[in-house]
DNA sequence: GAGCACTGC
């Protein structure tokens, strides 16, 4: 059953042309805005045409739920079963057949096939649907289809589509590779800027939202914040003060805080249409961005601002910034004003419900018309002047350790993966980063070729850090453990379910019935949990009385029990879960704190002499303290362990380790000695000679531990540093205990 | 003694 009548979505107008260009093209851009019906109408299209008799049609996209939702839509529209003709793949679910021509899948899933098969050749069409979105496997599948349409060019088509893409950067990418565009069905949107910059954005959103309210016709409002703590301002100030409206003046309203770490119940409030002549304000993080559609937003306020991750590859540090949004990343549509779903916060079939309503309700108005509003809380001349044109791509914002080790799996021997070539490459510092540290876990040799130990992290779903944990404990006679932990850090900032402020101040410490970690970090304590979870049964009651997310538990479980499948071939040692309390409480974990050390080679960091910071090992030498929430535990005299490993490097207030674990001097050892026979020229094979020409980028003033600026050093010149310094802090150090 | 936007294999 076609929800709207298939003649209505205006990419059906294109279809000859389309097939024309894609006939004549390897590849083709597609432009499409939201409502185009692009991402289920290209498949069939080409379906119907015929470029499924020779393979499948694949489509990628960036997240699980539009690959399963889309698919559904698809084979409904075709009136075939799903996972027949039409299938979808994501993690831990493969709905596809032998009858399967039309296949869905997240762009990740993509990534893994061409694992085992690099030329994609069940393929005869490939689509990177919603590319502007710019997703890290996005770019390395960019890159890796430039390389694939020369090797198979006779029988590949790639589509490159995309709401808000620059089109002629991606054409150009693909050697002026036709672009396509196909308009989309958008309800006009009046634009408002603010004359100036407010003082306080809370107040401005404020304000504005009350002025909607008393001046504006019905039409719920989109608020957009940029975390947690202000849509709880807001929310409780904007209750405040339509309460003190004066009664009857204008119409109710409710008002829906939205953002990720909201439990899905409450997340989905949103979707139940509010009473009668009552108005919604929904104040949201960018959660509510792409994919889905709330009914009902006419009135959008748009502060600019949003809160992006980033990664310095010098100090492995990464930081969590407030940055002002660009033109075209972040696109509202009013009537689209698009809010995507978490996997696992709302089931397929409401979001299908979802689809329909607004479908329908589109139909219903077509002629009518209900101009949207957005108001800018900026100026017109900061929007041209000051936004950037598109968001910084995630590959220009991460660390590469996982995407090179991918790369270099591949074997693809015509290519240097450091010449590799992305449609914005990352920096050549990100790319001796990421090779530094595929060195130190052993992941490629000294010349940076992938070693057989490489390859076999390169199957893992993890980042490198721990599969070669986890191949560390095979070795060690841990791996039971090492899953555990390797799973329960993949979902690890789902688990807690997070309090408000409010909430907290209410009840000061919240007793937990939690184990620490022996004391010997958020590793241990991670292990602790899932084991007593799993000796509950995997109970989901006890998940809540212990304040942990049902979902992301069960999460865990998926991925551990995934991790078992690929490391079945090679395991050494059971892989059951161990539930005996004497045993845990017993336990130093040595075996697997060992594995940890080999597998965080890169993440390791060593303490102060006569007080509790640490210093980061192997990159530039940062001052880094414990992460206040951990487990870790100090001795007798106050101080914590010698060295520890640390997960993540974050910098919020301060720079912290999160999720540490004590390691010793003895597992450290072979470490230092591979830092001091580190050779990052040699790691990239010769492409350093392009260094001379990246200086004056990497050559940014650095500032030492006392906040001095001081010119960057060689990479080698640091680390040799930083090892003359450990000799004398150990001779210090010996003497001290003495 | 702090606070973390959103995805994904």
């Amino acid at each position: 059953m076609a929800i709207i009548s298939m003649a209505e979505l205006p990419i059906l107008q294109f279809e000859d042309k389309i097939v024309e260009t894609v006939d004549k093209n390897p590849v083709v851009v597609v432009i499409g805005e939201t409502g185009s019906g692009k991402s289920t109408q290209l498949s069939q299209i080409l379906h119907r045409r015929g470029y499924t008799k020779s393979g499948c049609i694949a489509v990628t996209q960036p997240r699980r739920v539009a690959a399963v939702t889309v698919s559904r839509r698809v084979s409904e529209e075709l009136n075939v079963p799903l996972g027949d003709e039409v299938g979808y793949a994501i993690r831990f679910e493969d709905r596809t057949s032998e009858k399967t021509i039309i296949k869905y899948l997240t762009d990740g899933v993509l990534l893994r096939e061409s694992l085992s098969n690099p030329e994609l050749s069940q393929y005869s069409v490939i689509i990177l649907d919603e590319a502007h979105e710019r997703s890290l496997n996005t770019d390395v599948l960019l890159g890796l289809m430039k390389r694939l349409i020369k090797l198979r060019a006779s029988n590949l088509k790639v589509l490159v589509t995309s709401a808000t893409l620059d089109g002629e950067k991606v054409s150009r990418f693909f050697s002026d590779c036709p672009i396509l565009n196909v308009p989309g069905k958008l309800f006009p949107v009046e634009i408002h800027h603010s004359s100036e910059k407010p003082k306080s954005y809370i107040d401005a959103c404020l304000n504005k939202a009350l002025d909607i309210h008393t001046q504006e016709p019905e039409g719920d409002v989109l608020i957009f914040m940029t975390g947690q703590d202000d849509i709880e301002k807001l929310v409780s100030r904007l209750e405040e003060r339509i309460q003190r409206l004066e009664e009857g003046s204008c119409m109710d309203a409710v008002i829906y805080p939205l953002h990720g770490s909201l439990p899905p119940e409450l997340q989905i409030r949103v979707f139940s249409p509010p009473p009668p002549s009552c108005r919604r304000f929904i104040v949201s993080t960018n959660i509510a961005e792409t994919s889905l559609t709330v009914d009902g937003v006419v009135y959008v306020i748009d502060p600019g601002f949003v809160k992006q991750r980033q990664y310095n590859p010098s100090t492995g540090m990464y930081s969590l910034d407030v940055v002002q949004i660009s033109k075209y990343g972040f696109q509202i549509s009013i009537l689209d004003a698009s809010l995507s779903w978490s996997s696992w916060s709302i089931s397929p079939a409401t979001y299908h419900k979802h689809i329909r309503v607004q479908a329908n309700q589109r139909a219903g108005r077509a002629g009518r018309t209900r101009p949207g509003k957005c108001y800018r809380l900026y100026s017109s001349v900061a929007y041209k002047d000051d936004l950037l044109d598109a968001t910084i791509p995630e590959i220009q914002r991460s660390s590469l350790a996982g995407s090179i080790l991918y790369l270099k799996s591949l074997d693809l021997s015509d290519i240097n993966i450091l010449k590799f070539d992305f449609l914005d490459p990352p920096s050549f510092e990100a790319l001796e980063d990421a090779l530094k540290q595929l060195y130190l876990i052993d992941a490629i040799d000294d010349e940076g070729s992938i070693t057989s130990l490489g390859r076999t992290m390169a199957e893992l779903p993890l980042e490198p850090s721990l599969s070669r944990t986890l191949l560390e404990a095979n070795e060690c006679g841990c791996l039971s453990q090492a899953l555990t932990v390797a799973a329960m850090l993949s979902a690890e900032t789902t688990l807690l379910i997070s309090q408000s402020k409010s909430a907290d101040k209410k009840r000061k410490h919240t007793p937990s019935n939690l184990p620490d970690g022996s004391g010997l970090g958020d590793h241990i304590q991670l292990l602790q949990i899932f084991e007593l979870w799993h000796e509950t049964d995997y109970n989901t009651g006890w998940c809540k009385e212990n304040n942990l997310q049902v979902r992301g538990m069960k999460f865990v479980k998926d991925v551990r029990k995934q991790l078992c499948q690929i490391i079945q071939k090679i395991a050494k040692g059971p892989m059951d879960v161990k539930t005996s309390k004497r045993r845990r409480e017993n336990q130093d974990y040595r075996s697997l704190r060992k594995a940890l050390c080999s597998g965080y080679g890169n993440q390791l960091a060593e303490r102060m002499l006569r007080h509790n910071g640490y210093k980061t090992l192997g990159f530039k030498s940062q001052l880094v303290q414990v992460h206040p929430s951990s487990v870790l535990r100090t001795d007798e005299e106050g101080m914590f362990p010698n060295y520890v490993i640390y997960h993540e490097l974050i910098a919020t207030t301060r720079p912290y380790m999160r999720n540490v674990c004590a390691v010793e001097m003895p597992w450290v050892r072979p470490v230092f000695a591979k830092l001091q026979n580190l050779n990052v020229s040699k790691l990239s094979g010769g492409a350093n000679q392009s260094r001379e020409e990246v200086q004056p980028e990497t050559a940014d003033v650095q500032k030492d531990d006392g906040g001095n600026a001081t010119p960057a050093q060689p990479a080698e010149d640091r680390d040799s540093k930083i090892l003359a310094a450990r000799e004398r802090y150990l001779a210090r150090r010996g003497q001290a205990n003495k």
